[in-house]
RNA sequence: GGGCGCUUAGCUCAGUUGGUUAGAGCAUUUGGUUUACACCCAAAAUGUCGCUGGUUCGAGUCCGGUAGCGCCCACCA
């Protein structure tokens, strides 16, 4: 037990570093692998090495530390496993901007050998740099398990699950048209691509016929492709080209002739309803060109800019100088019609940020269909939830309409594709390691695939690859499956969906049963935080400005569940204001004398006030709540609840309560009164501990509740209190309504005191009459509490009670309350007030009366609903009397 | 083109299966050195719950329509 009295303001910094050093290095957060307990198990999403702290990893990272917090109290053996995602093309970019930006360089200049280590240097200084900067949060990682993408056992993974899908049949090479990034130079999945809404035009050529007989008008939004044209098409219904199908057209500026084909993908009704066909370099063309035997024209280098076969016109060019420069040239020719506004959607590369160029090539796919099956029964059938529960439908959507994923990246950074190519036959062998020779034709010189896979690829299989699949490890068995993940929903096609497929796949099970998808942080004007807006605020900053809890407590507090939240470094008050407000129950506490007992019960309490049966009530209310809350993922009403009943109920009522018993109580009632309290505090420290771990721990200790070498940490969830315990307390509803109309006349008494602005430290004399002989009762059995919160003076308590001079009057549920204020009672001021308070009432009763007067209402409401308004029609009918009576004074 | 979300006090937002006189924090006004806390206490003021129909004894809550904002998906060049 401390000796020292607290500050009186808590200041985090000190004790926040002391508990996470301390928490590390007796290994509260290692999971035991052998432990009988039954164990609760999340992977965290792994942070791409790149990365810095943001605000999204504050709130996705505090939410699951309180899941293992709490789930741990429960009783579990708690798991949650970190790490780093080596992301592949995200990691590759920024090591290459740096090179250019430091020494004018590209990863071409430096080979890929050289190029790697450099990225591997880059990883050793910044990787993990986020998981370190975590721990300023306070989060319960098993830092003993952490993993990154790249680790030998991950890797082997990764080549595991390639092999297997090859020899399955659902990976596959194919010549396809893929989204490329020609800046990156690398094959994307259709997922890498953002769709932005860009403003352009339809430049509408005139392709002329061969036969002289005029030309054809074809709408383009890319005239930089028309030397790669082979075909112009139409709708096979469309009048306006009948009879011409099957003619020839001369392709302007290359003057190579195609022919004018029909072909169902062509709608009649947009632009001129002829289309040019660019096989090369549009998906559907390249489908049209395979319905019509069409040549292929490929007219770009991998790097946007034009080859030899567009002409020596166009070679060298950029794609967009191409552009202009064509359709000048279309100008000069006189083949120019006209040129439209058109605001169309252009796919950027994710990472780059450049408009993805269609190119044919060959790559390596996933046959999703299969996989798809299983991981979307598994969502609709309920074995795996989504909170909230409406990405459901995003989730099949885009499972029910999967298509292929195209894997293979030409990057260097990443795992290379464990595919072999016999240099003599060109047979291509999947396997782990270099093969000695060519199955086909027993060659011995065989060449690996230079291509890497996409990032996600290894991601896919973190819930297991982590454990050490594909090996049948204790921590596999042990903690796969995971029970909750939490992400969000930006990631729900790039990794949920596809960690489900994979775990349905090579584990045979489900990865995780609850995926929680969080909010997502916006900055006070509702814009996305991002670095090139500069308005993320640095976590690090605000931790060491308002205090990890404070943080941690704010973000839950303002962020509802499946909601975007507007985040402001000043909301960050709300905690911290919340933290110190702890701090200071637990500072009053300690000046009343030590700790009633280290492990504070409720047994043999004695007899307790009205409000120590009110706030015993209100605690086993927020037990319950609190549970259920965080049972159910209500994180944000957790913290409601928990503000409202430590702030407004525990300190703004219980503790002054207490203040005359600990001042002037006799010693019986004293003990028990501190007994009580301090059951209040250690349990809703505990209640409190996931989402404030630091400053509950510390006051958890100056409490005396826990020994140096102990911790809030090791103990157990507060479970309710039982009925029976409750009702031998007399902590029942009719207890807490009798409570709640005391505070509603001291509220009214002080709403009199202030109304003439007298100082709540100046006592006052007063007369109560009681509204019947319950209250009468009631109100007695307490006097001290009731004297010092409204601060009277002499106090009576008087039935039917008739002021003798000028008062100030306080009409309540429970009681009339008169304060002689002679000479500075305003007559007018009070009769004001009552005409007030009549006119509510009035207005009130008139609506209930209204209610029940209604038929309908009074025979088909339930009894219950009916009786209630009928009490509360009666109770404010009397009330209503009562202030009319006052009213006659005047 | 399809899907989803939001619209509640000046601001930021809560409001689980429909049922007290719709709440909180901030801001505002008034008063306060009661030895836990000014990162505080007490009191006050502020709302046609976007609009519009409907279901119901009863709708902020359920259903239809509609407007504005935002997000996601989609191969009309």
């Amino acid at each position: 037990m401390s000796t020292e009295e607290l500050s009186k303001a808590y200041d985090p910094a000190e004790v926040e570093s002391k508990w996470y050093k301390i928490w590390e290095e007796r290994g509260y957060f290692h999971a035991d692998v052998n432990s009988s307990k039954k164990p609760y198990t999340i992977v965290i999403p792994p942070p791409n090495v790149t990365g810095q702290l943001t605000m999204g990893h504050i709130l996705n990272n505090t939410l699951q530390d309180i899941l293992i917090r709490f789930e741990k109290l429960n009783g579990r053996e708690t798991c949650w496993l970190p790490g780093t995602d080596h992301a592949g093309i995200a990691t590759q970019t920024k090591v290459e901007k740096e090179l250019k930006k430091n020494e004018g360089l590209t990863r071409y200049d430096l080979g890929r050998e050289k190029f790697l280590e450099r990225v591997w240097a880059w990883k050793e200084q910044y990787g993990g740099k986020i998981i370190k900067q975590l721990r300023s949060l306070g989060t319960s990682c098993d830092w003993q398990r952490e993993r990154f993408t790249m680790d030998e056992g991950l890797s082997a993974a990764v080549q595991e699950c390639f092999i297997r899908l090859y020899n399955k049949g659902l990976i596959y090479k194919g010549h396809r048209i893929i989204n490329w990034c020609p800046k990156g130079r690398t094959a994307l999945s259709d997922e890498e691509v953002i769709y932005k809404e860009e403003k352009g035009h339809l430049w509408h050529f005139r392709y002329p016929y061969a036969d002289g007989s005029g030309y054809v008008v074809i709408a383009t939004t890319r005239p930089e492709t028309l030397m790669g044209d082979t075909a112009v098409a139409v709708n096979p219904a469309d009048e306006r080209y009948a009879g011409k199908v099957g003619k020839k057209l001369i392709l302007p500026i290359v003057n190579r002739e195609i022919e004018l084909i029909a072909d169902d993908y062509v709608e009649k009704d947009f632009g001129t309803g002829a289309v040019k066909i660019t096989p090369a370099h549009d998906p559907n063309d390249y489908e049209v060109g395979l319905r019509h035997n069409l040549e292929v024209i490929n007219i770009m280098n991998d790097d946007g800019t034009m080859n030899a076969e567009a002409g020596k016109e166009f070679e060298g060019m950029d794609r967009y100088v191409c552009r202009e420069a064509v359709v000048k040239k279309i100008e000069e020719l006189g083949l120019l019609d006209h040129i439209e506004d058109y605001t169309h959607q252009v796919g950027y590369s994710e990472r780059n940020d450049v408009p993805v160029e269609p190119r044919l090539s060959d790559q390596w796919f996933v046959k999703m269909k299969p996989l798809a099956e299983p991981a979307l029964k598994a969502v609709d059938d309920g074995r795996i939830k989504f909170y909230p529960e409406r990405w459901v439908k995003t989730y099949r959507h885009w499972m029910e309409n999967i298509r292929d994923w195209c894997i293979s990246r030409q990057l260097w950074w990443g795992h290379r594709i464990p595919a072999y190519t016999c240099d003599q036959c060109g047979e291509i062998v999947v396997a782990k390691g270099m093969p000695e020779k060519c199955p086909k034709c027993g060659c011995t010189h065989l060449t690996q695939e230079e291509d890497v896979l996409d990032t996600w690829f290894s991601s896919w299989l973190w819930p297991f690859s982590t454990f050490g699949w594909p090996e049948n490890t204790a921590d596999l068995k042990a903690f796969y499956p995971t029970q909750t993940l939490v992400t969000g929903p930006d990631i729900i096609f790039f990794w949920v969906a596809r960690m489900i497929m994979a775990g349905i796949e090579f584990m045979g099970d489900i990865p995780f049963k609850d995926v929680y998808f969080t909010s997502i942080i916006r900055d006070e004007k509702g814009r996305k935080m991002s670095k090139s807006l500069g308005n993320s605020p640095d976590p690090l900053d605000v931790i060491s400005t308002y205090g990890a809890d404070a943080l941690r407590f704010t973000v839950i507090y303002i962020a509802p569940v499946g909601q975007d939240i507007r985040y402001s470094n000043e909301k960050c008050e709300i905690g911290r204001n919340f933290a110190n407000k702890i701090w200071n129950v637990v500072r009053f506490r300690l000046m009343q004398g030590p700790v009633t007992s280290a492990k504070p019960t409720l047994d043999n309490l004695g007899t307790l006030r009205p409000d120590d049966q009110w706030i015993l009530a209100s605690l086993n209310q927020a037990i319950k709540g609190v549970t259920d809350g965080l049972a159910n993922f209500r994180f944000n009403e957790v913290s409601k609840i928990l503000y409202e009943f430590i702030w407004s109920k525990f300190c703004d009522w219980y503790l002054e309560s207490c203040k005359p018993v600990f001042n002037g109580g006799d010693a019986a009632q004293k003990q028990t009164v501190l007994r009580l309290f301090d059951y209040c505090v250690a349990t809703f420290l505990k209640l409190l501990h996931p989402i404030m771990p630091f400053v509950t721990d510390e006051l958890y200790h100056q409490m005396g509740f826990a020994t140096a070498d102990d911790s809030i940490m090791k103990t157990e969830w507060p479970s309710a209190i039982s009925e029976d315990v409750l009702n031998s307390y007399g902590a029942t509803q009719a207890a807490e309504d009798d409570a709640e109309a005391k505070f509603e006349l001291i509220r009214a008494i002080r709403a009199v005191r202030a109304n003439y602005g007298i100082a709540t430290s100046k006592a006052l004399d007063m007369v109560v009459s009681p509204a019947n002989d319950e209250m009468h009762e009631f109100l007695k059995r307490d006097e001290a509490s009731f004297k010092a919160l409204v601060n009277a003076g002499e106090l009576k308590f008087v039935p039917g009670y008739q002021p003798e001079g000028p008062s100030g009057v306080a009409v309540s549920t429970a009681a009339t309350a008169y304060i002689p204020l002679a000479g500075i009672v305003d007559l007018d001021a009070e009769k004001k007030r009552l005409e007030k308070q009549e006119a509510e009432l009035a207005k009130y009763v008139g609506v209930v009366e209204k209610k029940l007067s209604n038929e309908k209402f009074v025979s088909k409401a339930p009894a219950d609903v009916v009786a209630q308004e009928r009490a509360k029609l009666a109770e404010a009918q009397e009330k209503l009397a009562r202030v009319r009576e006052q009213m006659k004074a005047y």
